[in-house]
DNA sequence: GTAAATGTTCGGGC
DNA sequence: AGCCCGAACATTTA
């Protein structure tokens, strides 16, 4: 499920526990999520402490507890964070159950691609420090995408699109979205693009990720009904413009979906 | 019963 | 040494 905006709806669906001091940590110790990690550890760490503030940036999020324990959360394919009232019994795929004075903060993940993980220190932690910036912020200029692209001459664009040390918090259904309203295909290798192309690659990419945030960051309402992002999930969608049959294939590893006359071979 | 799912990482081949 | 692709991870749903 979540990309850029969808992560920013679920890292505030916790904002209901801001302030609220831990009372009582529940982990599954087994599952995948906690892998590099001690989830015990991490359930000692936390009880106690008082959730204090949030962060997200790309697919990475990021929750204070107290001065200095920071905890790192990555929703991964079916990730979600919710919160909910006592008395709470966690579900089977509720790997971490926050239970605070009145609320319960939960990660619910059934695939377990996910990652949980806590660091201890003053200020956050290095691997959240390094992550560059998303699309929707101003340092993600022209001249810094096309750098980027300049690095992956030989991927689809597409593939390019997913790399998370260039196009943070973009995944399969934004970069789907992103090359139709750009007109460009998604084979093209990235090398292959004409100065005009990372115009239009970079104008809409940034107007992409914005406008999600405005609708499904906001309150997980759809983005505009023109969009490609409506049809792309069926096998029979339909362009918006032409409403001619959608093309598919597995490019960069993952299902793609264009239109063949808006984005031409 | 089989295939596919909005993500990342690792290993092998070139 | 890069670079690129496919497999693997674990579970549910269509």
């Amino acid at each position: 499920m979540p990309e850029l905006a969808e992560v920013e709806y679920y890292r505030k669906q916790w904002d209901a526990g801001l302030g609220q001091r831990v009372a009582r940590v529940q982990v599954h110790g087994k599952t995948r999520v906690f892998r590099g990690s001690d989830a015990a550890k991490i359930a000692r760490h936390l009880t106690g402490r008082r959730y204090l503030e949030s962060f997200a940036r790309g697919k990475q999020m990021l929750f204070r507890f107290g001065a200095d324990a920071w905890l790192g959360v990555h929703l991964g394919m079916t990730g979600n964070l919710r919160t909910e009232s006592l008395p709470f019994a966690a579900g089977k795929a509720d790997h971490l159950v926050i239970q605070l004075r009145k609320n319960v903060l939960v990660f619910r993940d059934w695939r377990q691609f996910g990652r949980i993980r806590l660091d201890i220190g003053p200020d956050a932690p290095e691997w959240w420090r390094n992550i560059p910036s998303p699309p929707h912020e101003s340092a993600f200029t022209r001249k810094v995408m096309a750098a980027f692209l300049a690095r992956h001459p030989g991927l689809p664009i597409k593939a390019t699109l997913l790399l998370q040390s260039g196009f943070v918090g973009v995944g399969n259904w934004m970069a789907d979205e992103i090359l139709w309203q750009a007109g460009i295909a998604p084979a093209r290798k990235t090398g292959a693009l004409q100065p005009p192309e990372i115009s239009r690659l970079w104008r809409v990419t940034r107007f992409v990720c914005r406008k999600a945030l405005e609708t499904i960051g906001e309150d997980f309402c759809d983005p505009p009904s023109t969009w490609f992002f409506h049809q792309r999930w069926s096998r029979k969608g339909t362009c918006p413009k032409h409403k001619i049959a959608l093309q598919c294939a597995t490019i960069g590893g993952r299902t793609t979906a264009w239109c063949g006359r808006c984005q031409p071979t």
